[in-house]
DNA sequence: TTAAAGTCTATAGTAACTATAGGGTCAAGG
DNA sequence: CCTTGACCCTATAGTTACTATAGACTTTAA
């Protein structure tokens, strides 16, 4: 198939596609004669795979060593294991982080009482110091 | 004062100043002989100002939309309400996300005990469908 | 006088795409 | 045979908020 298809039976954009193939994420196996990328199944299966890491904000750096990891099947799962772990623990952090932010703009927003002149707008004087 | 005192007064980087200066959120009144920027005590409380708002994590554009509401104090501070307003529905939209997505890595962290090949590996497993 | 510290501009890199320009390829209809 | 439209190609620039160079100039202290 070509890309117009994969990228239809994935639901990626055919940019995005060429753009994984510059980063080395995926490759198509041959060309047609007017130089079309031509794909097969394990392409899809692949693609969709980067899309399900993509989906759980592995960086694409992250979901290359998966792949390497998936080639070479007998390499050790702990890998596997603390990408995830240390994966985590980041969105843990974030969640932590704009939880904070929220606590932070939920105060502000009492500070102001709507239709005031910006000059006694308590957001702003919040926001000031 | 020249740039550096301003950087360390506001615990910015000398190129974060500038970057700020390109993107028209802070200028320097006037540059010394030698074309040094020359800065205010009201440099720094401006700058303190953006800082404030970063750490709210508000977009540089809309710091500026606050700016330029700040310099103009008889505008109605509805736009203020309301840009916070927005942000915090997109910090709660992003918490919920990440909510979602911490369940799903906890559940795939789950899937794998360790020391085995990745074949078996039930993170590689899951990640593939 | 000279060395070090500070500053200047301009440019490129980061992440993960998205969008454009300017072309080539291919199938169907007139 | 020719043209139209859909599809594809490469290469490049834009996005956000910085960060990090390179290469040059200015100022300060010894």
């Amino acid at each position: 198939m070509k890309i117009g298809k994969l990228a239809k039976m994935t639901n990626c954009t055919i940019q995005t596609i060429r753009f994984y193939e510059k980063e080395s994420l995926i490759s198509s196996k041959a060309r047609s004669e007017g130089n079309y990328r031509i794909y097969d199944q394990t392409a899809v299966e692949r693609l969709l795979f980067i899309k399900h890491c993509r989906q759980l904000d592995l960086s694409l750096s992250d979901i290359k060593q998966l792949l390497q990891l998936k080639d070479s099947p007998r390499a050790n799962c702990d890998d596997v294991n603390q990408m995830i772990a240390r994966h985590l623990d980041e969105v843990h952090q974030r969640i932590a982080e704009l939880d904070a932010l929220r606590l932070q703009l939920e105060t502000l927003q009492t500070a102001c009482s709507t239709g005031r002149a910006v000059e006694q707008c308590g957001i702003s004087k919040n926001l000031a110091t």
